[in-house]
DNA sequence: TCAACCAATTGTCTACGACAAATGCGGTTA
DNA sequence: TAACCGCATTTGTCGTAGACAATTGGTTGA
């Protein structure tokens, strides 16, 4: 990249919290604590970070989503690191064997650009193996697999995106091609306001779509407020919520207590995704996680159960 | 709305920065300069936002986006800042006589929460019209009236939520029909990391495609690293951003001048929006502001042009 | 009429102390 | 051995207030 040389090489302390998520209050308390990240300061005494410290901020930024723990770990030297995230927990459930070819191959066409190719084998998958099992076998497989390999910076970021985006619209076209059902739960599916991950929505919605419920997605970052009132006017059954790895643990629980406390007990919430919080903390009463798509239909059912008494 | 009174009507500064989009600093400062918000304190001395301070916060960061300035409407009483946002200038070209009868049912059609026959209704204009008219004199129009009916408090934001959802619905939808075109400029799509409205892009989207371009879109939120990655990558002649008003009009231009700064000058640089940034301050030479998506089909000729030569 | 200047405005940055909430360790009990 | 409780440590966020760069709006001068 040889026009990188004559722009700034330099960050300020905003576009290093919009590029690695880390609050301003974090970076300097980090600063002060552990020695590390002690940027440069520029002509007015403003901290300016170098791109080897961004970089190093966001691989610890991934191992603190893992799991890890800042004081353990923001000493360490750089080899460390990286041991550290070869070794991620991973925690997916190893796939057998011929759908690991089978991901390897739509990793390998997302890493050589094969854009086209791509969709045009993902939409084929849909057909041969049904959305179902499309999207418990192959995308959510796959979504685990791209982050883990940007994790471990086998993957850029921009490429990850092509990939995102890819995968959404073969999975809207494939939703938009089932017959609207008008069967209960109603379910409306969306993300607090500091979630920006809407690939579990589009896989929650394709699985309930096909169990008969009548979906209703607000997309994501939707107020807690807000979420409520839709509660209300549509008449919802369920309140689906996806929460991806990077969501802020805290923010995570208690978003879900002010909802649950706006909500009529009646309606239920179902709470999914990748977030640490969902597995460690305690999960406020009457909150539902579902900790696996494959429970999705086991929930739906319970659910009818229920309403039929 | 009676189950609100069992649960917090307070909230804490990080809830009130997630829900109004005003900075933790911002708010402090504000209270210290202007004598406005100012909350009461918890136990522990925090600061705690009433819901009506909230709601006016809200309302303020709208004016602002339009282009008030706080020092002067922030000490307005109650009943004047709803009479500033009555005469929002809205700015929007006024439309026909039948064409505003028509926006009108569609207007009609959110705020009933006809969610379904909204889809249906819109998937016949499309067809009726054709998809590039339907951008141009439907979609564009219809984004900015729900924007407004907003900013006046006439319609919610879970409401606007399934509006813009029904929307890229359509619109994806709609995209996806259209052939496949090798033809040049290759356009890149995306927004900074900061703006997650993604409505621009699929418009821009779908204009551009039916005009033969060859379209990657990467979808929302690309840090400025990774745009130029991918344009060198994918071999883009033409990077098109989109900037909602919402955007902070200082990162907008600085990320206009870091990105021109990383990318070959041979590669254009689009960018539209409703961004105040890119009307009233100076933007960077080699960036091209597109103000109104008429214009899309005169760039694209233009660049062509040049490109034979 | 337009450019150049100056003054006022405004958001963001600085510093570091404080402390609640979450985590993990050690010890005790079933 | 496993499950529990309580205490110490860790960690992110909030508090204070001053400073100043960047932007805006109005005024002066050519």
């Amino acid at each position: 990249m040889d026009q990188a040389v004559q722009s700034p090489v330099f960050l300020s302390i905003a576009a290093v919290e919009r590029d690695t998520g880390l609050s301003k209050d974090t970076l300097r308390v980090w600063e002060r604590r552990y020695g590390f990240p002690v940027p440069q300061r520029d002509a007015f005494g403003e901290r300016i970070y170098s791109l080897d410290q961004v970089d190093r901020l966001r691989l610890i930024r991934r191992l603190l989503d893992a799991g890890h723990r800042p004081g353990k770990i923001i000493g360490l030297p750089d080899e460390s690191l990286r041991a550290l995230s070869e070794q991620l927990p991973s925690s997916l459930p190893a796939p057998s064997e011929d759908q690991a070819a089978d991901l390897e191959m739509f990793m390998e066409l997302t890493r050589a650009h094969q854009i086209e190719e791509l969709r045009r084998q993902l939409g084929q998958r849909v057909l041969r193996h049904g959305l179902a099992r499309f999207v418990t076998e192959v995308v959510a497989p796959l979504i685990d697999q791209v982050g883990d390999a940007w994790a471990r910076g086998q993957l850029e970021i921009y490429e990850e995106h092509l990939f995102t985006e890819s995968m959404q619209v073969v999975l809207r076209n494939a939703i938009s091609t089932i017959p609207h059902p008008a069967s209960r739960p109603r379910v409306l599916l969306t993300t607090f306001p500091t979630e920006s991950h809407g690939m579990g929505l589009l896989m929650v919605e394709a699985l309930l779509a096909l169990e008969g419920c009548r979906c209703l997605s607000l997309g994501v970052q939707t107020p807690i407020w807000d979420i409520a009132l839709a509660t209300k006017s549509q008449e919802i059954d369920v309140v689906a919520l996806s929460f991806s790895s990077v969501a802020n643990p805290t923010m995570v629980i208690q978003g879900l207590t002010e909802l649950r406390s706006k909500l009529p007990l009646h309606v239920d919430i179902w709470a999914g995704g990748r977030s640490q919080a969902l597995r460690q903390r305690r999960i406020p009463d009457g909150v539902k996680v579902v900790t696996d798509l494959s429970e999705l239909g086991e929930a739906v059912s319970a659910w009818r159960n229920r309403a039929r008494d």
